[in-house]
DNA sequence: GCTAAATGTTGAT
DNA sequence: TCAACCTTTAGCT
């Protein structure tokens, strides 16, 4: 449904909490593949749902985690009680409290330690959608990095949770460059950026989307933001740039589209 | 109604 | 560098 950047999965993270939180859960894998970490919390209260980055967790009783990741096209279902009938790949089904949540195509579906919970969380840099945001550990990183900004930004263990859509129109809309050496950004700059990501990304919490666009930078000025108004770059190649009108371009990073404006974001 | 591409990460080659 | 994961949507026809 939504977009699985790190925003999603926090949104994940409280519809589970809001409709299971403290409910004694029934766990069910249908596909069958993830049988046998469903019979370890069959049963269960859920006591916990975080997200840290693009990673959700769920807690359980005798200090197990539902570990999820999305991947690139996994999704959470939710409704009221009762569930349709499971079809097709289900991986795993959750229903207490009235409510049911439906589990599709992830990367990862596994139960978890706090140790693999914490190992995790140490790899991962800071997410900007936690209490404390902690932007200058990233910016610890980038600034000793002969690396492109496009791609540290896109690297969990820089920023927790930016993904493709966020790293185009956060390099927009501070001007930046995608190739420019991480280096080369100055820590006032820096500054700018990750408080734009927190507001950005609480947002996108908020809508269940990503919207990056100031209202004068959209065809329509006021009521709801269309999709195609949404965003600055991103897939928008070939488009001219919302604010100076040039082509907007795109290139391969990393295995990942890139996209930006070559006279907004010449350096 | 069909096809291609997509927001991400891991593990094999 | 590439396949796998196997869903959803945009853009065709």
């Amino acid at each position: 449904m939504s977009v699985p950047e790190g925003h999603a999965i926090h949104r994940n993270a409280r519809e589970h909490q809001a409709r299971f939180g403290g409910a004694v859960m029934s766990v069910t894998s249908p596909q069958g593949r993830f049988a046998p970490g469903a019979a370890l919390l069959d049963g269960r209260p859920l006591l916990a749902a975080e997200a840290y980055g693009k990673h959700l967790f769920l807690g359980f009783p005798e200090d197990r985690w539902l570990h999820v990741h999305l991947g690139l096209y996994g999704t959470w279902r939710f409704g009221e009680t009762p569930p349709p009938a499971p079809r097709g790949a289900l991986r795993l089904r959750l229903a207490g409290n009235g409510s049911w949540a439906d589990l599709r195509g992830p990367t990862a579906c596994e139960v978890w330690s706090p140790v693999e919970k914490s190992v995790l969380e140490a790899r991962l840099g800071p997410d900007p959608l936690r209490r404390r945001p902690r932007g200058e550990d990233a910016w610890a990183r980038l600034s000793r990095s002969r690396t492109s900004v496009g791609q540290l930004l896109m690297d969990q263990q820089v920023v927790a949770g930016v993904g493709n859509v966020y790293r185009a129109e956060i390099l927009f809309r501070h001007n930046v460059s995608p190739f420019r050496p991480g280096r080369s950004i100055d820590e006032t700059q820096w500054a700018g950026m990750w408080s734009d990501l927190v507001t950005l990304m609480r947002a996108g919490v908020r809508l269940g989307r990503i919207v990056t666009t100031r209202p004068e930078h959209r065809s329509r000025k006021r009521g709801t933001v269309q999709r195609a108004d949404a965003h600055y770059v991103y897939r928008r190649t070939g488009l001219p740039c919302r604010v100076c009108a040039s082509e907007v371009r795109t290139e391969v990073m990393v295995g990942r589209n890139l996209f930006w404006c070559p006279v907004c974001q010449a350096v």
